[in-house]
DNA sequence: ATAGAATCTAGAGCTAACTCTAGGTCAAGC
DNA sequence: GCTTGACCTAGAGTTAGCTCTAGATTCTAT
């Protein structure tokens, strides 16, 4: 079985562009050609296809990738390297998760703020009596609330479907 | 307390460029000037760079950030509007670190690829017999083992640490 | 008073990752 | 046989987000 680029390009929702841009990167060594210099892609190229994809959305630049697929078409000598490689970009994209995550309780905490000004009318229940200045013990406020047990994720949100009977 | 953009720019660990840009872009229209024209920043405007650095790691646009900072700016009349942006983008995010974890679990099952067949000292041993195609069968075993409790973490690991006595 | 450092603006330059255009080749259906 | 659409390459164009340069202040420390 062989696929052409574009079906390759519809079943990844990736663009034909992309994926000659990526050949031209040096990312697709393994792609084959018809006679008249047609791409054919394998059952087995979709396994590089995942890679790629992969390190794509784990923040890999393009030109590491391309180093990556270089390494797995070197052969057995370089399993090492390999090996290395996915650990340096597992640690990384854990960082980035960690990092994310904060972010998230971060939004959370704003969404729980703006919810409660909604809630008062104003976003001046929030300063410092007098200034127009965020008052610190609000933030500590909700950091108790979710001390206290309180669902992150739940306590910004505004309840909508409480109108019952 | 005031601040110039140098000891910003220090205390945040970016650049006076990107706060300049930053600025131009519309992101710090709360920031005062003194007589000569120079930006002088006041402890309240740290409020602002935390949401501003926030939603810049949460992935949202430079532009868009100027939007909301917008918002921030007019007045209560922008409340729900705020908080209908937070809650998108907190949306956003839950999705974009849900496809990470997928994008790490993947990435770990290819550390388990190579760790396996580093210690098998060849690929092959994932090939299918007489071909250089991956062997279906190897990921399943992999998903085995998770599904039978394994760490996926841990799995992937080589025992470095393991020569005691 | 003055040298050196920090700041200002406007605008040019840079990089990554596409995205598209132009001009040509090739395969399938009528 | 001919048209239509998918494909090819080379290379130009685009966008976001910085990053830097030039030339002109302004502040700081001796």
């Amino acid at each position: 079985m062989s696929y052409s680029i574009g079906q390759v390009a519809e079943k990844l929702s990736i663009s034909p562009y992309t994926l000659r841009y990526y050949d031209k990167e040096g990312l697709l060594p393994f792609v084959d050609r018809n006679q008249a210099g047609r791409r054919r892609f394998k059952d087995n190229d979709f396994n590089f296809l995942e890679v790629i994809i992969c390190l794509k959305e784990a923040g890999v630049p393009v030109k590491q990738i391309g180093t990556f697929i270089d390494l797995c078409m070197t052969g057995d000598t370089t399993l090492q390297d390999r090996y290395d490689f996915l650990s340096e970009h597992e640690a990384k994209l854990e960082d980035k998760m960690a990092r994310l995550q904060h972010t998230l309780d971060f939004l959370r905490w704003k969404k729980w703020y703006y919810k409660t000004a909604l809630q008062a009318g104003t976003e001046q229940i929030h300063y410092l009596p007098g200034t127009n200045h965020v008052d610190p013990a609000v933030h500590a406020e909700f950091d108790k609330l979710v001390a206290d047990g309180a669902d992150p994720k739940a306590l910004g949100n505004l309840a909508e479907g409480r109108a019952k009977a």
